[in-house]
Order: structure tokens, then sequence, then C-alpha cells
DNA sequence: GCGTTGTTACCTACTAGTTGGTAACATAGA
DNA sequence: TCTATGTTACCAACTAGTAGGTAACAACGC
């Protein structure tokens, strides 16, 4: 463990990481962080500032890396769901700093530009299979976005267990997930019930 | 303001409830309760005990009434979710308090007996309207549950703003859940497109 | 030598919870 | 009806401990 400022940050903002995500802005340590980092309170403040700043900076590196790693396909959207779905469970971090950042800070981590472009573009991309007709257009493609993603994170949110998921359950929430958004895309009148392109 | 136990006793919890649902259970002030609620601080301590016993009184007292203000009608699943989503776009401190109790205490208020009982009864209300074939089967009723509650609840949450929602937004909401919901539980190939119960 | 990277020791403000008491009301005996 | 006694409702001021934040000092490595 030599002296390697990039190191050095990368380990406070893992551990800033897991304690907010666990105990929320107001609840959360800055001492328990630097310690958990095995590095010191003034070398955190120098690195970011202060707790609000910190807060940010593990935001903005989780939900970026949310965006990054989730692209949509709107012509399969149970499938989108499923990475979601998946995503949240993976990584539980994702889905507890969104819901923090709700309630302590009105949701501003939400509202930055990262995440209004990534929202932007799937929108139009929704739209856009809406109008080829791959799609049903019963919802508007925004409130179509937000039905999905709100069902994806609350549905693995509400699954997920104080230590940790139940693995059986996991799966049978999973395939109710994607259901429940295969109902809501499908066709009027499609024969198609429930075999999708998502389905493997 | 004379000495009257019982209305001091009520304007604290609902000084508590205010301070509770905005804040948190970490980021409330006992102090700022108390002031609130025109009372001193020993005095508060004397009714609820402690901080965390007067986040339980608070959070029992909300989903209590909640619980009893909602009865489920299952043969109209649609309406029933737009009865919460009101409730909560109403009383956004039920939505919130319950999010910081999933947050900061593991959701042990919604372990509560109460609450408990109360849902196994709605299971049982939905498994019947399924067997008599009024609505479709191809959930599970807890699931379906679950997925009419948590659908309704966040959808509140994420309708509403910082400070109260846009009056515009919430009626179209409103209505795109009720579709949602419309959705899910009809009958597999009802000519049933929308019009239902819970239209008016 | 000197900028970068780091730590120890400290400060101020705040916070949950308590102590030691007062003011208002109730009731019983004279 | 008045006063003594007990009780209930309530509070100003304090305590012990904790929180975020900083100033002053040390060591590493180019």
């Amino acid at each position: 463990m030599g002296r390697d400022a990039e190191e050095t940050r990368r380990r406070l903002l893992r551990a800033a990481t897991e304690e907010f995500a666990e105990r929320g802005l107001a609840g959360a340590r800055v001492d328990r962080i630097a310690a958990a980092a095995g590095a010191s309170k003034p070398l955190l403040y120098a690195y970011f500032g202060n707790k609000d700043d910190l807060f940010d900076a593990v935001y903005n590196r989780v939900i970026a890396e949310f965006v990054r790693q989730t692209p949509i396909d709107p012509q399969d959207l149970p499938g989108y769901a499923g990475r979601l779905f998946d995503w949240s469970v993976a990584y539980p971090e994702l889905v507890r700093l969104t819901f923090w950042d709700r309630l302590e800070r009105s949701g501003q981590g939400a509202r930055q530009p990262v995440v209004l472009e990534a929202n932007r573009s799937k929108v139009a991309a929704i739209q856009r299979a809406q109008d080829d007709g791959g799609i049903s257009g019963r919802f508007p493609a925004a409130e179509l976005l937000l039905l999905i993603t709100t069902l994806a994170g609350t549905w693995a949110f509400a699954q997920l267990g104080p230590d940790g998921p139940e693995d059986g359950d996991v799966a049978a929430a999973r395939a109710t997930l994607l259901r429940a958004v295969r109902l809501l895309v499908e066709q009027d009148g499609s024969g198609d019930l429930g075999r999708g392109a998502s389905d493997h």
C-alpha cells in the first residue's frame, strides 16, 4: 500500500458508497468512511470537499455506471426491465442511493444532465419503436419508461431483505416483473400470451 | 391551550409525523419536534420513551389509519389502486415514512401484525376473485397485490415534486396508473380495452 | 529541496437524553 | 368555604457524548 493518490481516492469513494447506501446522508458518518477506507478524515476532506459533495461524487459515479451498463432495447422492453432488475439485485446500493436521494435531497441527483440526457434518448428510442408498431402505443413513451424503471427498481427493492435476497424468491420475482412488463407493452389483441424475445 | 395531556400528546405526534416524514429517523431533531408541538422535550420523552419509540408510534398510527381507510375491492382493483394513489398524494407522509422505514429500519414497520393481517386478508380476497373468474389469475394473488401497491405508492412518490405535485400531471399520472393496473388484471382476450368499473 | 500525500490533535456546534424543579389542578378535612 | 396535601402536567437548564470540519505537523519520492 504505497502512496497512490488515485488509489486512495478510489478506496474513499468505495467506502463512502457503502456507508451512504446503508445509512443515507444524515445517517452516514464521515469518520466511519475514512476508517473503512484506511485513510484519514482530512484526506477525505481534501479530496471531496465536504459530506454533501462526497455524496454527490458517490451518486454521480454510481448512476453514471448504471446508465452506461444498461442500454435500452426498445424492441425488448421486458428484457430491458430484466437487466434493470438484475443490476438492482447485484448492486443494491444503486436503488438505495436513489431512494436516499429522493428522500433527503428531493431527488436532485436524478436531475443531473447525465441522467436527463440518458432519459431523453431512451424515450426517443421507445417512441420510435411505438411508431414502427413493434410495441403498443397505449402509453406515452415517457410514461412507459417511468413505469418500467419504477417497477424494476422498486420491485427489486421490495424483494431485497435486510441481509440480501433469498435466492428462490428472486427468480420468481424476476419472472413476475417480466410478465408484467410484457403485458404493458404487448400490442392489443396480439396472440402473444407471454413468450417473447426476453425469454430463454 | 390549558393542561390537556391527551391533546398535548396529539400535538407531539402530529409534529413528529411531519418531522420524521420530512427528514427521516436520523435527520429528525427531537428539539424541533417538541418546539413545533409547543411542548418541552422532557414531556416528549415522558410520553414516548425515546426517538426510536416515537418513530414507531408515528408509523403505527399512520399505517393503521391507512389500512383502515383503504379497503380492497377485488372486483375493482384499478379502483383500489386509484384510492391508494389518491391517499398517497393527499398524505405524502405515508409513502415517505414507508420508505424511511425500509431504508433506515429494514422495513420493520411493515412487518407489524396490523399490516401483515391486513395483507393476508387482501390476498385472500383477491384469490377468491380470481377463482370466481372475475379477474385474471395469471399472477399469484400475493404477487398481484404487491405489484399494485408498489405501483400505486411509488408512482405517487415519483410524481410528487419537492413542493407538492403540479396539479395537471397528477390526473394524468393517475389515469396511467389505472390503465396499467387494468392491463395487469384483465382477463386474457377480454374485449375490454380499458373502460371499466373504475372509470367515471 | 520541494511539492505531493498523508496524519495527529484539536475545536466548535450540536444532539439525545436527564435533572431538579415549578405551576396548575384535584380532593379531603376543618 | 377555605386551606392543607397530594398529583398531574409541564419546563429551563444541564450533561455526556458525538458530529463535521480544520490547523499544524510529518514523511515520502522525484
